[in-house]
RNA sequence: GGGCGAUUAGCUCAGUCGGUUAGAGCGCUUCUCUGAUAAGGAAGAGGUCCCAGGUUCGAAUCCUGGAUCGCCCA
């Protein structure tokens, strides 16, 4: 292909050039085609988490999306075939609250007066509408998912997917109904979930009346302390800490030894001490006897050990009542207690509690307290505040209530989990054994109903006898009760009933009303999203099993931290209660978004950045190079518009600028796309060593990103293009005026490659690079990730030598304020071996950066001043440890002169420490030198320039040369000169200026493409005229053009 | 209350195996360079490396305790 250029605005607008290249994109097909053409390939897999599709995206998501997408892209390019299929998590309570908004439902009862059925096709319509929004940005920013064929938990194959995988658990024994103690909201008459608890407002402070009871007992008067009294009548136990050291008073209390002053003030007698072990099995007096002690089991009204007592506040002896509490709840089901619940599901005590049978329990807790009072079982009652929580509909306190739930008993797989965890790679590392594996090792039982309505159903069917089936798809449903259903949602799916098929029985099965968790439904996906039910040899299924083998399990997933305990966590449990290992081999936890001050982003402080602001402003290339490269992303970010304008000015600015001032000179110089081969021109040093560090830097962007670190890979890109823009171009200007080919090729090669390191990372400026660089590609998304050819490294230390060397001569020029157009006989530097012949390879580079005439050597800085010795720590700590102060002092009492002289001489040199002699080697003491008089030195370590600083007429002359270039350049400019325009220029001052000009006239054309160069007032009124002072003295300038 | 992480210049962040003078970018001041640049270069100002103990010849770095912030759980 050999066309020209498209010509490069240097004041393009990202987000307008982005538009451009989504359309080509969208012409060509571009991301079909890019998986597509790796067909065949080593397949390497990506599982999308799903989005809950409930509300518009934020700047968080778009991290999630970004992160997502990069190592997808990477590997594509790689030669892997990476599909990348979309989803969407469509259930749950989430939705179903935002439509209660919506139709300003109070109780849960007015869905079912409003009709499930209408309910629920109002929850699917709120879904669906969001998804296009998720769509839009997802396409935006350049996140590269099928979202054409997506995933939806809602849908029918997805739901019947879900069900065969609860009915393999159920088979294996796993599924299974008990009680579950549960935030229970008496008013709506039922269960919150923790989502729910999650609503602002939910927890407030309240005061509540706290008693302190007395139960009698042989071994004394145990005092139990609560902060519910109503929950006192079915007192069924005593929890105690066996290790706590507890005590019996002389008023014959027993309570916790840390708590016995707080409680009965400092004088209080102790007759005895004893751990708390020693109460265990303790039979007590309740404080109630409307429930008998054997109700509740043989450990009925005793004391028992408990891992959750603490001697903070209280007494050191909890009262326990099983239905009561998730702690009371283990504790009983520990000691085979059963749990009563007197409390009916409006919030009343039932028959068995006489006295208060029909009070609300709330409304119990100060007559409790007054009874135990008039019966002398009462030690003291005061108001206790804390924080509960509250119904976030109604307002109504919430009673922590045990109820049957559905479980699966992942516990009883535990080990299985943590090997399954052995094998992911966690990004960061730490999560791994930390926050995720510390969870596993708590693992309990997963909950997995939920009383709700827009959710998967829970697929099992139970008759009046107890008898369950559980079904795994709607053929099977069909099969057994006769009735096909499209839609597996409720109220449907309720409707359907059979006869129990056990032997004997005849009864009528019916659906557990329940719904189930969404965290089951998003940890199905990776069978789900295709539909597929492995191990259903049906004909039907084969496609979408084989669709579920050929992807299973994931290389990598990329999910926000708090997804440890969500996605991360199902998506393990599911996959291993299935299968029997992860369905993830590497995962990414990515940190969260604050807003610039440190502070959560959230709507109610109005700190939200807005994506579709960020992508006006300044694109989807820079919000995803801020993500990528401005933090490790596990860090968690300070984001807003601000931090991501300086990614943009730092980095894409000058990539641009480098690619413009590429095409600038390609056009000029009729260099035409794809007509620079490297191998067909004489490179120089520059261009070798550019093009090795382009080598180094494509070593280490593979080296991170193989690792799933796209930080330091895009970093060291970014190093690169700077080391490209402001050493390499910028030395080699002058041969980019005349079309070298040999910098031509080698700026093309650099930035062709460059774009291509750049895809994954900012895919639409890379593309439009390389578009238009390049082009043999449809588009860079298509074309090999780049390998790294040969480095030499010798020039990259080489080069480094002699950009240092260069610092140190312009700070040299700094301090001794000579401006750098002011040329100088000799820089002197201070170099030796290796580093001198660096320097002397490089002398053209390093002469004409600090424009100097000559370069000088001295080996040692010595040469150039005195010289300071210290001794190297690294070298010499390991040797001497404790004694290094004193070797220290020796060496600083050392002649530092000589020191040098005698390393240099390749001598060792002696110090005493403490009466003996030890010889330091050269890599024992560091030399260093002081400045020279006379010369203007800057020194750093063992390297050092000095400038000569003396300038003679010749010098004089030259520097007033260049004066006056760059004056004409300026007047070129201000003229609105083209770079090309040939120009007539005309002069006239002060004389020594024109006899300077006048000497260098051939070097002043040249630099500003004089064709005429014409002295004194002649033509003074045709030109553009400048006036200028060169040193004090007058110069005006004319030029026009030629 | 428990677990995990963070805390370095005004701001955003680096800081390797513990090595004695802790860096960069942005911003500020001064100078400079410019035939691509909104860029680049030089100098200057700017630090209780969260605090306190400990280990060590030597600690931003390792250990213990604490503070603050965040996340997750209870």
């Amino acid at each position: 292909m050999s066309t020209p250029h498209r010509p490069v605005d240097p004041r393009a607008s990202f987000p307008v050039l982005e538009e451009q290249v989504l359309e080509r994109w969208r012409e060509r097909d571009i991301f079909r085609q890019s998986i597509e053409r790796r067909r065949g390939g080593p397949r390497w897999g990506f599982f999308e988490g799903p989005p809950t599709a409930n509300g518009k995206p934020g700047s968080h998501h778009v991290l999630a999306r970004v992160f997502k997408d990069i190592f997808p892209r990477y590997r594509t390019m790689c030669g892997y075939q990476v599909d990348r299929k979309g989803g969407w998590d469509c259930h749950g309570l989430p939705v179903e609250l935002a439509v209660e908004r919506e139709l300003g439902m109070q109780q849960k009862a007015d869905i079912e007066r409003y009709g499930i059925d209408r309910f629920n096709a109002r929850c699917r319509e709120v879904v669906l509408s969001h998804i296009d929004d998720w769509t839009r940005l997802t396409e935006r920013i350049g996140y590269w998912v099928d979202t054409e064929h997506a995933y939806r938990t809602l849908d029918t194959s997805y739901v019947e997917s879900v069900w065969w995988a609860l009915k393999t658990i159920f088979e294996k024994g796993l599924l299974f109904e008990r009680l579950k103690v549960v935030p229970y909201c008496p008013r709506c008459g039922t269960a919150l979930s923790s989502h729910e608890l999650g609503q602002p407002g939910v927890y407030q402070d309240v005061v509540d009346p706290s008693a302190f009871v007395i139960l009698p007992s042989d071994r004394g008067k145990l005092v139990v302390w609560t902060t519910t009294p109503w929950t006192l009548v079915s007192n069924a136990a005593v929890a105690v800490d066996p290790e706590l050291p507890y005590v019996l008073t002389g008023d014959g209390f027993i309570v916790a030894e840390a708590l016995a002053e707080k409680l009965f003030g400092e004088g209080v007698q102790i007759a005895e001490r004893f751990p708390g072990a020693e109460l265990v099995g303790l039979a007590y007096e309740p404080p109630f006897d409307f429930i008998a002690g054997s109700d509740y089991g043989e450990k009925g009204h005793t004391v028992l050990a408990a891992d959750f007592v603490t001697a903070e506040d209280g007494t050191g002896l909890v009262h326990t009542a099983i239905a009561f509490g998730e702690d009371d709840f283990r504790l009983g089901e520990a000691n085979g207690l059963r749990p009563i619940n007197p409390v009916l599901p409006d919030g009343t005590y039932d028959a068995r509690i006489s006295t208060w049978a029909g009070v609300h329990v709330k409304d119990a807790d100060q007559p409790i307290i007054e009874d135990l009072r008039a019966r002398g079982k009462l030690l003291k009652a005061e108001p206790y505040e804390h924080s509960y929580p509250h119904c976030w509909r109604c307002n109504t306190p919430l009673l922590y209530y045990a109820k049957p739930s559905w479980y699966i008993a992942t516990s009883q797989i535990k080990d299985r989990l943590l090997g399954a965890n052995e094998a992911v790679g966690w990004q960061p590392p730490h999560v791994k054994h930390g926050r995720f594996g510390n969870w596993l090792e708590g693992n309990v039982d997963w909950a997995l109903s939920r009383e709700r309505y827009w959710g998967t159903p829970l697929p099992v069917w139970r008759c009046p006898a107890g008898h369950l089936h559980v079904v795994g798809s709607l053929a099977e449903l069909e099969a057994v009760s006769g009735v096909a259903l499209d839609d597996p949602h409720r109220p449907f799916v309720d409707d359907v009933t059979f006869e129990c098929s056990e032997a004997g029985c005849s009864e009528v099965m019916k659906r557990v009303p329940d719904v189930i968790d969404v965290w089951f439904d998003s940890g199905s996906m990776p069978f789900a999203s295709y539909g597929a039910r492995p191990g259903d040899a049906a004909p039907a299924m084969q496609e979408a099993n084989a669709d579920f083998t050929a992807h299973f399990p994931a290389d990598y997933i990329c999910e926000a931290l708090d997804q440890t305990r969500g996605w991360f966590y199902s998506m393990l449990a599911v996959s291993t209660l299935l299968f029997d290992q992860s369905s993830y081999r590497n995962v990414v936890c990515l940190g969260l978004i604050l807003d610039e001050t440190g502070q959560k982003m959230s709507k109610s402080k109005g700190n939200i950045v807005e994506p579709w602001d960020v992508l006006r402003t300044y694109g989807a290339d820079a919000f995803r190079w801020y993500f990528f490269t401005s933090k490790y992303p596990w860090d968690g970010y300070r984001f807003s518009l601000d931090s991501l304008g300086e990614a943009v000015r730092q980095f894409m600015l000058q990539l641009w600028n480098t690619y413009g001032f590429y095409v600038l000179y390609a056009n000029a110089n009729g260099i035409e796309r794809g007509s620079l081969a490297l191998d067909q021109v004489e490179l120089t040093e520059l261009d070798r060593w550019a093009l090795s560090r382009l080598n180094a830097t494509v070593e280490v962007v593979r080296a991170g990103l193989d690792a799933f670190d796209a930080t330091g890979s895009g970093r060291a890109i970014a190093e690169y293009v700077d080391e490209l823009s402001n050493w390499y171009v910028r030395r080699s200007r002058r041969r980019f005026w005349d079309g070298e080919p040999a910098a031509m090729a080698t700026l093309h090669h650099a930035l062709v490659t460059v774009a291509k390191l750049l895809a994954p990372f900012t895919p639409f400026i890379a593309d439009e690079i390389y578009e238009n660089l390049d082009g043999t590609e449809e588009s860079v998304h298509l074309c090999d990730f780049p390998v790294a050819g040969e480095r030499d490294l010798g020039l990259e230390v080489a080069m480094a030598v002699a950009r240092e060397t260069v610092r140190l001569g312009l700070a040299a020029r700094s301090q001794a304020k000579v401006k750098l157009r002011q040329p100088l006989h000799a820089a002197v530097v201070v170099a030796a071996g290796a580093e001198r012949e660096a320097i002397e390879r490089l002398a053209d580079v390093v002469r004409d950066e600090l424009n100097v005439r000559e370069l000088r050597f001295v080996s040692e800085a010595d040469e150039l001043g005195e010289v300071e010795v210290k001794p190297n720590y690294r070298a010499l700590g390991p040797r001497f440890g404790a004694q290094m102060p004193t070797v220290a002092a020796a060496v600083a009492g050392l002649d530092a002169g000589r020191v040098a002289a005698a390393l240099r001489d390749g001598e060792l040199v002696r110090i005493d420490v403490a009466g003996t002699e030890h010889p330091l080697g050269a890599d024992d003491l560091l030399v260093s030198m002081k400045p020279l008089e006379g010369y203007q030195v800057e020194r750093e370590g063992s390297h050092a320039v000095a400038l000569e600083l003396e300038i003679d007429d010749s010098l004089r002359a030259e520097g007033w040369a260049r004066e006056i270039v760059h004056a004409v350049q300026a007047a070129r400019r201000s003229a609105g000169l083209d770079i090309s325009d040939r120009i007539a220029l005309w002069l006239d001052g002060d004389e020594q200026l024109l006899a300077a000009a006048r000497e260098h006239e051939g070097y002043i054309a040249g630099e500003v493409l004089a064709v005429e160069v014409s002295h004194g007032p002649d033509r003074a009124e045709e030109a553009g005229l400048e006036s200028v002072t060169v040193d004090g003295l007058q110069l005006r300038i004319g030029v026009a053009r030629a």
